[in-house]
RNA sequence: GCCCACGUAGCUCAGGGGAUAGAGCACUUGCCUCCGGAGCAAGGGGUCGCAGGUUCGAAUCCUGCCGUGGGCGCCA
């Protein structure tokens, strides 16, 4: 079928070209979703954007268009008006909708909505990341859902994507962790700077007397979040090792790759990146002048690594907690220096979330060991519901999460809500099979009784799934999808309410193409929550 | 002091160049013969932090200021 979208944007530029004004080079017609429905269907600002370049005044040029594309009407096009300082706004036959309708239930859950915008390109989503020395905590859920919707996004829109998760198991911190363990396994106090949390004196109960602390704690450490992430879903292509780096000299090529090109030096017995060459504040220590190295070090030679593997076409996403943002210009500063593509690199910075209960802050300390684990939430408030409530609001936003209303089974509940909607629509199935409804093939169900408001906004909203998940995809924001879901259930919330489906004084007709209706509902719904990696229930 | 993000309805947040700025909660008022009332519908409520600028058009882009959160280490 022909995308409405490219029928109408080709006939407005034939409109244009007929009404004699010369197209800019690149000018591309610009068509919309009306805010308002007296607006129409789809909307374009072509006129407004074309006539100070063509001299005319806007208004006119837009009647002329309308003129034009009344007279050469394309399909399922049933008005066209000129509206406001000169919009051309076209009103859509019910046609267009009830053909969307039968492609959204061909399509299906697997493949309704995708996009094919990556065609193939290969993205590496690195999030999480937390360090080998502790559980994951709730700090770390928003990562983990944001990093996992947006993969999931990538995939749909044909991206070939990999998740990674990168262990910084070597350091200071690590060294700190072993003799931590070690000393509570001792009966000893754990040293200045150590870890003090309760699960340091859980786990270093279970260490063997023999144990490596430190590469014990490690496993101890991956384990449990491994397991954790688990829980909510979350499972990784890749675990990438800092030390594994060391092992394999990969550091001792990127230091020989960083002096090749001129951007390190040595000062005060440490060796410098000029990252302030390429953007940074100032220079960054790359190697200590005890010799040990830093962070951004091991960090560079990782992330070479990583551009290595996404080839050249390849795209590097990084999810990093709003405590990191100030290591993005000196980690592109490094990448810029080695003579790396500077837009391969993405960082995404999280804000970070307020966690609540019942409206009482609960801070999150890692380090004094007063923190909330992500397993705690979870079990709170249950996989899908994390997910969800991380997901509500803009990554660039710092939310305030309440564990209680999240774990809140009620219609308040957003999560709730669009599952709720999920599970209706599939009971109305069963019941019209329950009360023997023979069901005829999608195919031949006549789709144009289906001319209620409830059912045509349903399928209005349906229909605008495809550009919702390209530009969540596009700007790394799934919280756009959870958005789309909240409006798309209110609606199907609505027609359940006002539009029977089975039941006596429903016209069997009006039965089977409601069906096919809440069967693309059913579609929608499941396909907006699997990009979230939120699950679709039949029952709750 | 410098860097990043944010400031939209009483509260939590969408909208991030277009037309009369939206949703949920809370508040007021209606609606249960029948598919799940764990609901639906209607209503009140906003100088989009402030001041300039760009534009045919700014909540949206730019600059400054104010406020909030985070960062500014040879920790990660």
């Amino acid at each position: 079928m022909a995308d409405i979208r490219t029928s109408l944007s080709d006939a407005l530029r034939a409109a244009l070209v007929a009404a004699g004004v010369d197209l800019p080079a690149g000018f591309s017609v610009g068509l919309e979703r009306p805010a308002r429905r007296e607006h129409g269907d789809w909307s374009s600002n072509a006129a407004l954007a074309v006539a100070k370049g063509a001299g005319r005044n806007p208004r006119e040029l837009a009647a002329e268009l309308a003129t034009w594309l009344e007279e050469n009407q394309p399909e399922h096009v049933a008005e066209v008006s000129v509206a406001g300082p000169g919009f051309v706004n076209f009103r859509l036959a019910p046609s267009w909708l009830h053909n969307m309708v039968a492609d959204a239930v061909a399509a299906g859950v697997s493949s309704y909505g995708r996009q094919d915008l990556g065609q193939g390109r290969t993205v590496i989503v690195e999030f999480v990341s937390a360090n080998p020395t502790g559980p994951v905590h709730a700090g770390h859920g928003r990562g983990a859902a944001y990093g996992d919707a947006v993969a999931r996004l990538l995939e749909w829109c044909g991206y070939d994507v990999q998740r990674e998760f990168y262990i910084n198991d070597r350091g200071t911190q690590m060294e700190l962790y072993g003799t931590s363990l070690a000393a509570v396994r001792a009966g000893q106090p754990v040293p200045e700077d150590g870890y003090n949390g309760q699960y340091i004196v859980d786990w270093a109960g279970d260490m063997p007397a023999d144990a490596d602390p430190r590469q014990w704690g490690r496993e101890r450490a991956l384990a449990d979040q491994r397991d954790v992430l688990g829980t909510m879903a979350v499972e990784f292509d890749t675990w990438s090792s800092e030390q594994a780096l060391v092992d394999s000299r990969a550091i001792d090529d990127a230091l020989g790759a960083l002096d090749a090109a001129g951007a390190s030096y040595e000062s005060e017995g440490a060796l410098w990146l000029r990252s302030s060459d390429h953007g940074d504040d100032k220079d960054r220590v790359l190697i200590k002048s005890d010799g040990e190295y830093t962070y951004l070090l091991p960090d560079i030679a990782y992330h070479r690594d990583k551009l290595d593997r996404a080839g050249s076409e390849g795209l590097l996403i990084n999810v990093w907690g709003a405590d990191h943002h100030g290591y993005v210009a000196r980690m592109k500063a490094a990448m810029a220096a080695l003579g790396c593509d500077p837009t391969a690199l993405e960082v995404v910075v999280t804000q970070l979330v307020r966690l609540e209960r019942d409206g009482e802050e609960v801070r999150l300390s890692k380090r004094t060991g007063d923190l909330i684990e992500l397993r705690d939430v979870i079990d709170e408030v249950g996989a899908d519901a994390t997910r969800f409530t991380y997901l509500l609001q803009s990554m660039d936003t710092a939310p305030t999460f309440d564990l209680a209303k999240a774990a809140a089974q009620v219609m308040e509940n957003p999560v709730f809500y669009v599952q709720m909607a999920h599970a209706r629509v599939c009971s109305i199935a069963v019941r019209a099979q329950a009360d023997g409804v023979v069901r005829q093939s999608a195919h031949q169900v006549d789709l144009s009784v289906l001319v209620h408001e409830r059912e045509l906004e349903i399928m209005r909203q349906l229909s605008t799934l495809g550009e919702v998940i390209a530009s969540a995809a596009n700007e790394r924001a799934p919280h756009r999808v959870t958005t789309w879901l909240r409006d798309f259930a209110a609606a199907v919330h609505s027609f359940y309410h006002d539009c029977y489906v089975v039941g006596s004084g429903i016209p069997p007709e009006l039965t089977q193409a409601r069906l096919v209706l809440i069967d693309a509902a059913r579609v929608g719904l499941a396909v907006g929550l699997g990009t979230l990696g939120v699950s679709a229930p039949e029952s709750m």
